[in-house]
DNA sequence: CTATATACTTGCATTATACAACTATGTCGG
DNA sequence: CCGACATAGTTGTATAATGCAAGTATATAG
């Protein structure tokens, strides 16, 4: 049975999802589970952002977002500048110890991702970030 | 400032767990849900299990699993068969309900997935299943 | 035969989430 | 300008998935 290759990407994304979820669900490098290293990699990638706009991105409830940016402020890593046209909204920065919080988790998250593909050529190292970039774009 | 192909592979890899847990979280196709159909699928394709295989398989906690069998062994899609060895162990088996449901779930994920990948060349599609396989080997 | 290990279940606490109600602020039509 | 409605965000509550710990029944080793 020759699989078309939707199928192989279907099956190797369910193996893929149950394990990624499994070893990154309730762990944390340093200080940042999943949720709050992408909520801080959003903020310094795309801008500091309100919690609207970060629900939408993440596809979450407001109210989600709204405890876990709480969290992420009594940590120190956030804080809030009010919006000066807005008296409702507020744009989360990163401060840095936010910064520096994210740095060593993004370095880790590299090296082990690096060890992980140590024995991949450069090309299909390429290639996937390439796919998977594709990918992500279609969503 | 060039990345190199790990750090790509990282962001999209962020990029995209989040995109499909916001996507399959408590959304079920038909009446499985992401884990169940996993547990499906599992089983349909590597033959019958207990619950300590499949929480190893999965690397979730035996409590976990036993609750998930016991629902879908609820709604009639698996059923248990003791180990004849082992007075203290079962094999979790589908019925020919769940494997209906399986293929109903399975089915409706590969036109979504085809759909999602309809602009895609033949040949990404299989670089991509190919590429997506050997990341789960090494993981 | 006893002690210990194993397969599984069940009770309990924790956590992430959604939804709904609420507060405060903004906007628009008269 | 005012009242109605919309919007940004917070908080209360319910639900669901999970892990850990304790319990049950069976197996195994000495």
């Amino acid at each position: 049975m020759t699989k078309n290759p939707v199928e192989t990407i279907e099956v190797e994304l369910g193996i893929f999802i149950r394990r990624f979820i499994a070893a990154t669900t309730n762990k944390k490098v340093g200080n940042l589970d999943r949720a709050a290293y992408l909520l801080l990699h959003q903020i310094s990638t795309h801008g500091s952002a309100g919690v609207k706009a970060l629900a939408e991105e993440f596809h979450l409830d407001m109210s989600t977002i709204s405890r876990q940016t709480a969290a992420l402020e009594q940590k120190g890593y956030l804080y809030r500048i009010p919006d000066p046209q807005d008296g409702r909204a507020y744009s989360m920065q990163l401060t840095d110890s936010g910064t520096a919080e994210l740095a060593l988790n993004k370095q880790a998250r590299l090296e082990y991702l690096t060890k992980h593909l140590q024995d991949w050529t450069l090309e299909d190292q390429q290639r996937f970030g390439e796919l998977l970039n594709k990918f992500n774009c279609t969503f």
